[in-house]
DNA sequence: CTAGGCCCATGACGGATGTCATGGGTGACT
DNA sequence: AGTCACCCATGACATCCGTCATGGGCCTAG
């Protein structure tokens, strides 16, 4: 009895690389590979994918946002998170969206069968020094809108760009932007912005 | 007679799902991994590496500059870089520092092992596409000082702290951010930054 | 030698930005 | 009913930023 598995990940060379490596065990067997997140669940289900292999930043749908797709489906399919970035912030975000599991992608290439095996048994399976720093670090202290602005902020707009794609007056951007420059601690709303996003909280 | 190959690549899930999927080739073997720059020239020396998979971004050295050093070292050992980003500037800064290929992460992973033979074989290979995008794209038109107060202003800093980690004066830095906006047509520093990393002129 | 490009710097000006005070509206919880 | 947090908005103020003009020093190409 083999496990079925379903790759997702935009970057095409490192998906068949995934898929050479696990193909080495013998228990295990990828089914179905997708390149982009508003793909997944629809190939999970004709593919009956027992675990899905999630990339975070894909075209079409987020990572975490699949996972939370999966579980809803009701089809009998894991989601193991596997990405680049170790953001405090994601760990959360992805267990609380029904995820099994969270790798990041400079864990040893050997541990990632396990990971797979223990995700099928159910089990939990988290990086332990991200789970160390998640517990650590405070949740997500933004408001919805200041996170709206902060996020358009992030490339470099004005404040009048930043006004007209939220639909908002430009004075209050500048007091989301303000309120959020404090809670973060930087003197720029492209530094508040930046560490939101370092921590996952965008 | 096989083909010896060092992959160098931060993240080491990567790392090893290539050297899983590169192993499948008869005719090709891995015989170093390393996850840092500036670990590569040392390691293809005592592995006597016929080929070497760099990655862009790495801790230590850049992988442009890691292919800029094995051309110089004199060792008979071919650079491909593989990277996630088809940034134009990054190809012509590759081909300028002597690597013998440049293959984008999201290539079809059946297409890599070809492109490790054309290396080998003292053919040069480039991703068409991106090939055809820098020639269409100018040279980068940036001075050093407007690449140098860019990068210290892609994160968000302000005029005096940027000027501080530069050692100028803040009019001069000023000038300097001016002059860049005015060449990559943005109205904002991190706007015209984040042009400038986009072309890979950074 | 001269022209031109890059570098550094200064001063000035208008507009953008960050901060603060203030006020009104909504919904949630006690 | 009252409190509190969030939302939206406005006005005012000091500072920062982007732009322009100007000038001097350095180097290279003609």
């Amino acid at each position: 009895m083999t496990i079925r598995l379903l790759l997702a990940d935009d970057q095409a060379l490192v998906r068949g690389a995934l898929a050479a490596l696990l193909a080495l065990e013998d228990d295990l067997e990828v089914v179905a590979q997708v390149g982009r997140g508003d793909e997944v669940v629809e190939a999970a289900r004709t593919s009956r994918a027992d675990v899905c292999l999630l990339d975070i930043e894909m075209p079409g749908l987020d990572g975490l946002a699949v996972a939370a797709s999966l579980h809803e489906a009701g089809i009998g399919c894991r989601s193991l998170i596997v990405t680049t970035f170790g953001r405090p912030g994601y760990l959360r975000k992805a267990l609380e969206s029904g995820a099994s599991g969270f790798v990041v992608k400079d864990t040893p290439a050997t541990e990632l069968a396990d990971a797979v095996r223990r995700v099928h048994a159910g089990l939990r399976v988290v990086d332990p020094a991200l789970a160390a720093e998640s517990l650590a670090g405070a949740a997500n202290p933004l408001t919805d809108r200041e996170r709206d602005v902060l996020r358009e902020a992030l490339g470099g707009a004005s404040v009048s760009d930043i006004a007209a794609r939220v639909h908002l007056s430009g004075g209050t951007v500048r007091n989301h932007l303000s309120s959020a420059m404090g809670k973060l601690g930087g003197s720029t709303r492209v530094e508040a912005a930046h560490a939101a996003e370092r921590q996952g909280w965008l």
